[in-house]
DNA sequence: TCAAAAGTGTTTCGAGTACACCCATGG
DNA sequence: CCATGGGTGTACTCGAAACACTTTTGA
């Protein structure tokens, strides 16, 4: 096959900002790093593409490496390529989001990290690279979003109540909703359908439980 | 310096979405190509990038090169990979669109492209590479965008009269828009000044001029 | 005086918001 | 029986949308 002409010495890389709720708490995933000259420090998980790979498919290899979890609603957040946000050479960082549930993930500290952690989004440590800016632009994009679309479906489990529904909007858009209203806008939404079934084992009157209608992106006016 | 260990045979380039209003009409810059495999066809004017140039630098020397623009409202509008893109080879799109006002852009056809011409967004031809992907995403960010921040204002010249304003809107929309309405939000929305100035010479009564209190991006509610 | 676009207010309707009490369960 | 969260309805306010005529100018 033939080649463009051009000389690049360019490199391309994916990074992943993997963010969930837990607890009400709206968190970021972020490993440790162990090269130098980056030994100790936090940054989103990433890596350079391999040839024949695309940018989505390096970001759903990374992620699954650090997490374990080859399902998730995965976005495209934009490419970052300020010449000086790698010390060790000109690369490229195409930016992914990816969502997933709070529950059931089981991180694993693999050998090319020194840690792998949850991080509360309020409280992100100092971070490498320019993953500082990475971190802002996605957390403004999911917070619009969440207004505009159901995305909402990536960060909850199959079933679920219509109190922690609201609690995963509470966190990602750090502000109390008043119920009534809540429940009244999402329930004439069409986004939800009843389960039938109930919450079991709380202290305290169960809930219904709710699944989506749909599991993919729609376009949708909420909030 | 020391360079990453990977071998990677990507290149990376950058494409430019120029959008404008011109007569009612919105419109893209398309050029056609000169060189096999595609001769003849349209498309985006785009180009590898330089070492050393980032891309939204090689982004501007592209618009310089096809519109003679320097000033205009660049926005990455995000990277396309797909790995049958360009049969020459792998090769990386990094888009942008561009805004800029619909009078007074001289054209130039270079010697690097067959024909350089304004098409409207409603009846593009057919595109090469994957540009048919890239405009329809471009079109859908900047129709959304309209909505909720002032860009606008990189679509009209420093002053304009209201009706000019209102048609870039329903051009762009591809649909029409209550006169008193209009004028009521966007007066209303502190976006505007008078400049005390009247539009001369129309065969009707004189319309007054305004122009942008802001001339950089914000966030509004609108529409 | 005619053609053409500029400029101007009011009413109606629906959506957003604020707000407080009873219910079902486990302990 | 008590603590805890689940579940429910109404009233008010404000912004969105619909709608038609008079004014000013050049030809």
């Amino acid at each position: 096959m033939p080649k463009h002409p051009s000389r690049q010495d360019i490199k391309l890389a994916a990074d992943a900002v993997i963010l969930t709720v837990q607890d009400g708490v709206f968190k970021a995933l972020l490993i440790q790093m162990k090269k130098k000259p980056f030994a100790g420090a936090w940054a989103f998980p990433g890596g350079l593409l391999e040839d024949e790979e695309t940018c989505e498919g390096a970001t759903r290899r990374i992620l699954a490496s650090a997490t374990g979890v080859k399902e998730a609603y995965l976005e495209q957040l934009g490419t970052f390529d300020d010449p000086g946000r790698d010390p060790l050479g000109r690369v490229v960082s195409v930016a992914y989001f990816a969502l997933m549930p709070g529950v059931g993930i089981a991180l694993r500290t693999t050998d090319k990290y020194a840690d792998v952690r949850w991080w509360p989004v309020s409280k992100l440590p100092a971070l490498a690279y320019d993953h500082r800016v990475i971190a802002k632009a996605a957390i403004e994009r999911i917070r619009a979003k969440l207004g505009y679309t159901n995305v909402v479906w990536s960060l909850l489990p199959k079933t679920f109540t219509l109190a922690s529904l609201q609690s995963v909007y509470e966190a990602i858009l750090g502000a109390a909703l008043d119920k009534r209203n809540f429940r009244k806008k999402v329930l004439a939404s069409g986004l939800l359908e009843s389960t039938g079934k109930m919450e079991k084992g709380a202290a305290h009157r169960p809930a219904e439980l709710f699944r989506f209608s749909e599991r993919r992106l729609a376009h949708i006016e909420l909030l």
